[in-house]
RNA sequence: GGGCGAUUAGCUCAGUUGGUUAGAGCACUUGCCUUACAAGCAAGGGGUCAUAGGUUCGAGUCCUAUAUCGCCCACCA
């Protein structure tokens, strides 16, 4: 049999295995199989980019639980894909394009989708590799992309049915324009960020009058698309004012005062200044009132020919500035009232958002949102979150959400199914018949196609078997900052479209941030490759690392010191397996018929292990699993086991507890570290299976609970601790004698603590320590008088020890509590008095 | 403005439906190269669980305030 190298070589460990994996098609699912099954979507990653590790994180979460199903008898279906993240990957490919002196515009619609292909393939390639290095169990034969034919099918399908149905409609409304990628924004797609700002106090003077409004605005430079200002009725101060015009300061062009409720009384003046082409507010207002719309601003966001000649031409910064000085130059500028607030700007340029008015597809959200909102009330219909408080923030966006632009002015992505003749729209699958029809040069937010992953990736619309054996997929993982760009998305979609959710449950994790606790950014330049880390320590302990961490939902600090320490603890899995397999190699069974105390003992505590560790793994809490785990393999399997063992290795029933056992703890934690486990099981002289990735999870077995032999051991186990600890503390020579005072075979105790020689039958007279577990005493003599410092520690405890007893029979005597409080709790104490009142006892003495 | 989360050992985090004297890793102290592992072993030290009240026989855990930090959402002109 081979040896295993005396330190774990993860580079080593891992090389070859994962395409051993992939011949062995072990990856792919069994649509065809009696097993149950199971399937999980990837959250497909952008092909923007290489991943990070954040989708490190997620994958090792989503193949820790692919892995742990499919051992657990399940046929498992991990599905992979990618996004071809319409605006981000256009952007990419735009600069690309830039740095080799092509402008998009000039290159052409068709080079250029060939260009962001080009792009996707090499990406593709790149993530491919790195879910391999990562150990992901992907079915790759079911890999999809969210461009590809299926996909668009499915896009055109919906949106078609949704036209015919008035869920999408076309409309000219108030969007969140980007002025520099050029494209309108859904409202998920822009983040608020603070700004230090300024209130502008204006002065509209009022027409053929000395009198005038004190117009308050944070944006003096939308002033020329201004067509009314705006008092709320109640409004007593402006009362004279109503119905009367006021004049447009530097426009000198009379514009109306209205009354309406957007106008808040208690809100800087109280009046309001109307831009219906450049706010949403306005723009509503605009519509009660029939008032002219101004655009005053070109797709960049320069000022354009509805302005003044003098701005004509100027940004919106360089405007506002102008126009304030001017303002200023004509005693038109009140005020200036300092003032922090949150502006809109684009999720993916970065770039002030401009609300601008365009013709847009939407999707009509209500009814959808409603209908989810309805199912998310029964409890056995519903997406069940974990941790649940995130179903919270879902409802809410629900409850809140409105229509949703779902067209984007660029290139890559799903073209609008809608063609134009003159004023005729034709929304179809397939272009029209007939001369002069000129489709929609716009494609659909990426979202509107990652919506329908969880379905259309299996085949919907078509009712395949795939869609029909793995839908609803079982569950879903990704971060909480996905949740209203995606996870709301795929809930409405699936409720709507299949009539029933997506996913039972959907798992959520949170951000990943720098020992600090900052974000991972550019700017800060604290980024950090998981490959890097794949690379120092290996890809079992960036998994374990990643999935053990922290509590479901949490945000997480990096930390490479811990992936140090999962590094260690994996040496040490190393060197327990090098001992066991150095010392059963002539094992040819396992034969757990003739067992010892100790293996009886390893063999309870195994058993409690699987029974924890599977509670954990079914609620996802890995890193309880993994506590779990690790406490068994390190204290009771390496340092007790072991030892224990050393003294009995010839025998067939330690070999076969030691394999025994070993294969468990391979399993156990096989879905988190599948390589060296992997490595370790081919090197088992007896084993069940192939390859580990394959064998059962360890089941329960009552049979292999004996708790006398656990009570016993344990009781051993105390003694030793107790004994080292007095002999640590009090400087106890080798030579001091020791009389046990206990029926109990203390055979193993004498050998784990290497005293054969000093045993002695009768107590010595001399000075004596007393060590003790619940049933195995001892003395141990020594030729030393006691020390002030001795006396003093004797003190300490022998006053620990009356506290606690005191505190214990006030419990005790409280009838409150022993009446109320559950049977096993009260009897727990009265035993613990009793033993406490014993060890006082033995202390006086 | 609304909502959510966090606050536990020097640091990073666990802590199930309230129930023995609150745990782990790293760091720290002391002693050990005991032939699986010194990236290890053995034995230790270290916490009034953010604060103040309340419920309860019993609170890190439940309730009510407060403080600090973080996040999400919202059209604040």
């Amino acid at each position: 049999m081979e040896e295993l190298e005396k330190k774990y070589n993860h580079s080593e460990v891992e090389k070859g295995k994962y395409q051993k994996w992939l011949d062995k098609d072990y990856f792919k699912c069994q649509e065809n199989s009696k097993k149950k099954p199971f399937c999980i979507v990837l959250p497909p990653p952008n092909v923007t980019g290489v991943l990070h590790l954040g989708h490190a994180w997620d994958v090792a979460l989503q193949d820790i639980i692919i892995r742990y199903k499919k051992m657990e008898g399940f046929d498992t279906l991990w599905l992979p894909g990618m996004d071809h993240a319409a605006i981000a990957t256009e952007a990419k490919v735009v600069k690309r394009l830039k740095d080799q002196g092509i402008n998009k515009y000039e290159y052409g619609r068709e080079k250029f989708i060939e260009s962001c292909w080009d792009w996707t393939h090499e990406h593709g390639d790149i993530i491919r590799k790195q879910w391999a290095i990562l150990g992901v169990s992907l079915d790759y034969t079911k890999e999809r992309f969210t461009l590809d034919d299926g996909l668009s099918e499915a896009v055109r399908k919906v949106f078609v049915d949704y036209y015919n149905e008035g869920l999408i409609y076309r409309g000219e409304k108030i969007i969140n324009w980007d002025p520099v990628a050029q494209t309108a924004l859904s409202n998920e797609e822009v983040i608020y960020k603070e700004e230090k700002s300024a209130f502008y106090h204006l002065k509209y003077k009022l027409e053929d009058s000395d009198e005038y409004l004190d117009v308050a605005t944070t944006r003096p430079e939308t002033l020329f698309g201004d067509t009314a200002v705006a008092v709320n009725e109640a409004d007593k101060r402006y009362k004279k004012f109503v119905g009367k015009n006021v004049i447009l300061p530097l426009v000198n062009k009379p514009i109306p005062v209205i009354t309406d409720e957007h106008a808040d009384m208690e809100k800087g003046t109280g009046c309001v200044k109307i831009t219906p082409a450049h706010d949403p507010n306005d723009f509503e207002v605009g519509n009660r009132h029939n008032l002219e719309r101004i655009v005053i601003m070109n797709d960049d966001a320069t000022m354009n020919s509805n302005v003044p000649k003098k701005y004509q031409g100027m940004t919106r910064e360089e405007c506002r500035e102008e126009t304030l000085k001017d303002l200023e130059k004509e005693g038109l500028l009140l005020s200036v009232e300092p003032l922090v607030h949150e502006v809109g700007h684009s999720e993916r340029t970065g770039v002030m958002v401009e609300p601008m008015i365009k013709k847009q597809w939407f999707v009509k959200m209500r009814p959808l949102a409603d209908h989810v909102l309805e199912v998310q009330k029964k409890k056995d219909l519903k997406v069940n979150f974990v941790p649940s408080r995130y179903e919270k923030t879902m409802n809410h966006w629900m409850e809140i959400t409105y229509d949703w632009c779902i067209s984007r002015q660029l290139w890559w992505g799903h073209r609008i199914p809608a063609w134009y003749k003159g004023d005729e729209i034709y929304v179809g699958m397939e272009a029209p018949k007939g001369e002069g029809w000129e489709q929609d040069p716009d494609v659909l937010d990426t979202w509107f196609s990652s919506a329908l992953w969880p379905f259309a990736t299996l085949g919907w619309p078509k009712n395949t078997k795939l869609l029909r054996r793995y839908y609803p997929n079982s569950v879903l993982a990704t971060g909480y900052d996905i949740i209203p760009f995606w996870v709301n998305r795929m809930t409405f979609q699936g409720e709507k479209l299949l009539g029933e959710r997506p996913f039972e449950d959907c798992l959520i994790h949170g951000l990943i941030r720098d020992k600090e606790g900052r974000k991972f950014s550019k700017s800060l330049g604290n980024g950090i490759d998981p490959f890097d880390m794949v690379n120092l320590y290996g890809a079992d302990a960036l998994r374990y690392y990643l999935a053990t961490d922290v509590a479901p939902g949490t945000d997480m600090r990096f930390d490479e010191e811990k992936i140090k320490s999962t590094w260690n603890y994996i040496n040490k899995i190393w060197n327990a397996s090098r001992f066991v397999l150095s010392n059963i190699s002539d094992l040819s069974e396992i034969d757990l018929s003739n067992l010892k105390n100790e293996d009886k003992w390893i063999l309870t505590k195994f058993n409690k292990c699987v029974h924890e560790t599977k509670k954990f793994m079914d609620k996802y809490e890995f890193n309880n699993a993994g506590a779990t785990i690790y406490d068994f393999v390190w204290s009771s399997f390496c340092d007790n086991y072991i030892e224990m063992a050393k003294y009995s290795i010839d025998t067939e029933s330690t070999k076969s507890t030691l394999c025994y056992v070993l294969t468990g703890i391979l399993s156990m934690l096989q879905p988190f570290m599948p390589y060296v486990t992997d490595e370790i099981y081919s090197k088992l002289p007896v084993k069940e299976y192939e390859d580990l990735m394959i064998a059962n999870y360890p089941k329960y077995n009552k049979k292999q609970i004996f708790e006398d032999a656990e009570k016993a051991v344990d009781d051993q186990i105390e003694f030793i601790k107790n004994f080292r600890n007095v002999k640590a503390e009090n400087n106890i020579t080798k030579e001091a004698k020791i009389m046990f005072d206990t029926d109990d075979d203390n055979d193993l105790i004498v050998k784990m603590l290497k005293i054969e020689g000093n045993i002695v039958k009768e107590p010595l007279g001399i000075k004596a320590y007393k060590v003790f577990s619940n049933r195995v005493k001892a003395q141990i003599f020594f030729e030393k008088v006691e020390t002030e410092l001795e006396k003093k520690a004797k003190e300490t405890q022998i006053n620990l020890l009356k506290a606690s007893i005191a505190r214990r029979e006030k419990l005790l005597s409280n009838e409150n509590y022993v009446n109320k409080a559950p049977a096993n709790i009260v009897e727990l104490d009265r035993q613990k008095l009793e033993e406490e009142k014993k060890k006082l006892e033995e202390l006086l003495k």
